[in-house]
DNA sequence: GCCGCAATGTCCGAAAACGGCCAGACAGCG
DNA sequence: CGCTGTCTGGCCGTTTTCGGACATTGCGGC
């Protein structure tokens, strides 16, 4: 069973979906890959996960959470789960690119399909897909929008300034 | 979650499966498009559907069963679906051709696809497909052999000189 | 610097192949 | 004639196969 919510973002809607293992999607709204919530789902805002996770999205935008705690369950291959897990190792307000992501899935030389599982990557911004960047240190695609991913990378610099230019 | 047992028949040994949802498989040895058993699933002979399947299919086989009443979950394409409920209907030492059964499933013309949906029948005997026949009466196919398929016709003519010839 | 290229895992659409068919035409045979 | 068996062409859903397209990168050639 699927279980989901909203949470109101400084950037829009955002859809939280949740299964009976842990959080499985976050989408901002109108995102690339944005899921049809199906007519067996069921919303629930008291959900012990999705108010987990609405908690933490509200600290994390508030600036006062720099790493997330709540349980994942995404869904998807073998290489794309150990890529997703590689970019949850990214520290807050660090970045690094396609090329070492790839190496940090222990798929050395296979930068161009970590870039698409980046790209299929569900949970945003609890898996900070974000953080990477192209080799060249382009921004090169993110779902939501490159205007969205510059903020966040903005919000995570700790410099006041950055945050003024988005 | 998948359970499964064997049951002997008078044609050899049968894999029966099970899901939540009622019995999902019936394969003889050997059979076309016999599954691999997962690693995952668990052997069970106290499973209450597979327990009520084994003892019809002795009853069957015994002479004293002419319909089936244990619990159905195929897992198919819902034209799949339509062609194997539309095989259950027919009764016990009937047969229809494929042309007739494709009508009865609601796309008359499509015999040869119902011919293939036939074909991939999960739950043989209890979805009786052995009573399937070409138009001009030849038997044409059977997953199990036409061995078995000439057997079990037999079985259900009641005429005992034909059990014979088998 | 700029351009082209090879290597990588997955998804998606299109096209082709594949069946447990069937009706019609034809030939062979008593 | 009537009956039989074989062959052919059209029919239909599913499965398999194949070719690109991607949130890339390092290298060689110009």
């Amino acid at each position: 069973m699927h279980y989901y919510d909203f949470y109101e973002s400084p950037h829009g809607q955002m859809l939280l979906v949740a299964d009976g293992e842990g959080l499985s999607g976050v989408y901002f709204d109108g995102q690339k890959y944005h899921p049809q919530v199906a007519s067996d789902w069921r919303r629930d805002a008291r959900h012990a996960t999705l108010r987990q996770a609405k908690r933490e999205l509200a600290e994390y935008f508030g600036g006062g959470r720099k790493r997330f705690d709540t349980a994942l369950a995404p869904d998807g291959t073998p290489f794309q789960r150990s890529v997703w897990k590689a970019i949850s190792s990214v520290g807050f307000g660090k970045t690094i690119t396609y090329g070492e992501l790839a190496s940090r899935a222990g798929c050395p030389g296979s930068a161009r399909a970590a870039g698409a599982a980046t790209g299929r990557n569900p949970i945003g911004i609890i898996v900070p897909c974000h953080r990477i960047v192209g080799s060249n240190g382009s921004l090169t695609g993110y779902a939501g929008g490159l205007d969205i991913k510059r903020a966040l990378l903005a919000l995570e610099s700790g410099i006041p300034e950055l945050l003024a230019t988005v």
